[in-house]
RNA sequence: GAGAAUGUAGCUCAGUUGGUUAGAGCGCUGGUUUGUGGUACCAGAGGUCGCGGGUUCGAGACCCGUCUUUCUCCCCA
C-alpha cells in the first residue's frame, strides 16, 4: 500500500468501460451541437496568465492553476514583491503561463485573434478538460470536461431559445429522467437593485439571493444585512420572496415591482420573449422555470443566465450559461455580443451512473473471441480473423495455448458477445462451433458460412 | 482559503479499556472438469494497518505532523 503510485487529488483514471460510457456522453452531446450548426474548435490547454487572471472574480484567480517558470526565467521572480508580501504580484512573476479555468474565456481570446478568419454569427462547439485548484467533493473536480456551446455576433434572443432547445435535447436523449432548466436574466438583477438602490452592491445583492433554497429567507436577509445593504433596501426585497405561480404569472408580477427601472423592464421583455416562444414549441422533457434568485457567480453575463439542475438527485448543477455582451471588449474587439451554455460532463456522468442511465449497448464488448486450441487451429482462426476485420468486425484471437476453460472465462469477463471454438475435429471437417455467450447457445458452422452468419449477427 | 470526519488484503468492511501469529465476505490463483464461462464444493496466495515522527516493556488502536477521500462554509460544473 505505502509502495502504491497515486494521482494528485481531485483527478481521476478511466477504465475501458468508464471511457465508453463517457465516450457515449460526449457523442450525444456532439451530435446535438452539431444538429444546431456548430462547429467545433479546440484551443491549448494553457493560455498566458494575462487572459485569464481578472476574468473569474478574485475567488476564481484563486482556483487558477499555474505553471511554473522554467529555466532562466525563473530569474524574473519579483522579489521585492515577496519582501512586501505582496503575494499575487510575486506569483504571476513566477507563473507567465495557466492552465485554463473554463472554456469561454479562452473562446473570447480565440474570436478576437482570429476575427478576420471567422463569419459572424460565429457558432462553435468545444469540448475540452479545464483544471480548477478547488478543494475535491462530491461532483466537485480539479480535472474535468466542460462542454460548451456559443454563439458570438449576435444580440438575437433566437439563440437564448436554441439554448433551451439544446439543453432538453441532450438531457432527454441522455435520458436523464427529469431536470428543471432555470432561467433568469442579469438586467432582471439589475432592476432589482435598482429599485432598492443598491446599484453598487448588485453582486453582493444577487449572490446573496442566489442561496435563497440553501439558507432560507431568514439566511439571505440576514447576508444582506451583513453585506451592508440599507433597512429600505431589505423591506423591498423581501416581497420577492413571495412571489410565485406560472413564469408568465412572476413575469406579471415582475413588470409591476420593476416598472421605474428602465433596464429591469428590458430583462422582463427579453425573458418573456425566450419564455414565449418556448411556450409554443413546447419542450420534451425539461421543465423551464423562471427563478428570479438565480444569479451565478460569473460577473461577465449581462442578459439571459440558464442553469440546469437533475431532479431527485443530490447533484450540483449540471449545466450552466448565459450571454455576455462585453466578453471580448476585454480583449480588445467591442460590441460583439456572445451567448452560450455549458454541459458539466463529469457530473452529468455521475449523475447517470447513480441511476443507472446508461444503455447496456455502450458497454457491449468485443464480437468475436477465437479460442487458442493449437498450432494448427490457430493458423486457421489467423485467417478467419482476417477475414472478419475486413468486414469491419471486431474479433481477437486468444493469444496462448491456456486451458479452454480459462480462456472461456476471459471471454465471459470480457463481455466476448461470440465465441468461437475450433479444435482438431472441427479443422478436419472445416467446420467450426459458434457460441453465443449471452444465450449459452452453440451450433456448428462451415467455413464459408461463418462470414454472412456472423454479420448477420 | 476556514472548520470537521476518514484511511486496515484488489474491493467492501470487522478488529473490545493499548497485550501473543491482524480477521470476514467478495474477488484472485489452483483443483473437482487436460473441448466450454456466468452456479456449486475444496485448497491456496495476498497486509511493514495511508506516510513520517513521538509516548510505551508493548501501538492497527494514544499524541503530533503530513497526504488522500468525504462533509459543511466559500465558490462552482
Amino acid at each position: 500500500m505505502a509502495q502504491k503510485p497515486a494521482i494528485p487529488k481531485g483527478t481521476r483514471d478511466f477504465l475501458p468501460n468508464e471511457v465508453a460510457k463517457r465516450s457515449y456522453l460526449f457523442e450525444s452531446i456532439k451530435t446535438v451541437f452539431k444538429r444546431y450548426g456548430f462547429a467545433p474548435i479546440e484551443t491549448p490547454s494553457f493560455e498566458l496568465s494575462s487572459t485569464l487572471m481578472g476574468k473569474y472574480g478574485d475567488e476564481g484567480d484563486r482556483l487558477i492553476f499555474r505553471i511554473l517558470n522554467s529555466g532562466e526565467k525563473m530569474r524574473k521572480a519579483d522579489l521585492e514583491a515577496l519582501a512586501a508580501d505582496n503575494l499575487p504580484k510575486f506569483a504571476s512573476s513566477l507563473a507567465e503561463k495557466a492552465l485554463r479555468y473554463d472554456l469561454t474565456v479562452p473562446f473570447a481570446r480565440f474570436v478576437v485573434q482570429h476575427q478576420n478568419e471567422l463569419n459572424f454569427p460565429f457558432k462553435r462547439y468545444q469540448i475540452q478538460p479545464v483544471w480548477r485548484a478547488d478543494r475535491p467533493q462530491h461532483g466537485r473536480y480539479q480535472e474535468f470536461f466542460q462542454c460548451d456551446a456559443d454563439v458570438v455576433g449576435s444580440d438575437s434572443l433566437l439563440c437564448e431559445v436554441e439554448f433551451v432547445q439544446i439543453f432538453d435535447d441532450v438531457l432527454t436523449h441522455l435520458n436523464i429522467p427529469s431536470f428543471t432548466i432555470k432561467i433568469n436574466n442579469r438586467k432582471i438583477l439589475s432592476g432589482i437593485a435598482e429599485v432598492c438602490g443598491e446599484s453598487d452592491r448588485i453582486v453582493e445583492m444577487t449572490v446573496a439571493i442566489d442561496k435563497l433554497d440553501k439558507i432560507g429567507e431568514e439566511g439571505v436577509l440576514n447576508e444582506l444585512e451583513q453585506k451592508g445593504l440599507s433597512s429600505t433596501a431589505i423591506e423591498k426585497i423581501k416581497p420577492l420572496f413571495q412571489f410565485s405561480g406560472s413564469n408568465l404569472e412572476k413575469l406579471q408580477l415582475m413588470r409591476t415591482y420593476l416598472a421605474q427601472s428602465e433596464v429591469g423592464m428590458k430583462g422582463i421583455e427579453e425573458l418573456e420573449y425566450v419564455i414565449n416562444n418556448i411556450d409554443n414549441m413546447g419542450l420534451k422533457r425539461a421543465d423551464l422555470e423562471f427563478d428570479l434568485t438565480l444569479a451565478r457567480g460569473l460577473n461577465y453575463y449581462t442578459g439571459a443566465i440558464f442553469e440546469v439542475k437533475a431532479n431527485n438527485v443530490n447533484m450540483g448543477s449540471i449545466c450552466g450559461g448565459g450571454r455576455y455582451d462585453d466578453l471580448t471588449g476585454l480583449f480588445g474587439l467591442k460590441g460583439l455580443s456572445g451567448v452560450g451554455i455549458s454541459f458539466g460532463a463529469d457530473r452529468i456522468y455521475d449523475v447517470m451512473t447513480e441511476l443507472d442511465l446508461f444503455p447496456s449497448s455502450v458497454t457491449k464488448g468485443l464480437k468475436v473471441l477465437f479460442l487458442h486450441f493449437g498450432e494448427a487451429e490457430v493458423a486457421k482462426c489467423l485467417t478467419l480473423a482476417r477475414s472478419l476485420r475486413e468486414n469491419n468486425i471486431d474479433c481477437e484471437v486468444y493469444p496462448s495455448g491456456a486451458k479452454i476453460q480459462k480462456q472461456m472465462k476471459y471471454a465471459n469477463d470480457r463481455a466476448v458477445q461470440y465465441v468461437v471454438l475450433l479444435g482438431e475435429e472441427e479443422l478436419k471437417s472445416e467446420t467450426l462451433i459458434l457460441k453465443n455467450m449471452s444465450t449459452g447457445e452453440q451450433e456448428v458452422i462451415d467455413y464459408k458460412a461463418f462470414n454472412t452468419k456472423i454479420t448477420e449477427l
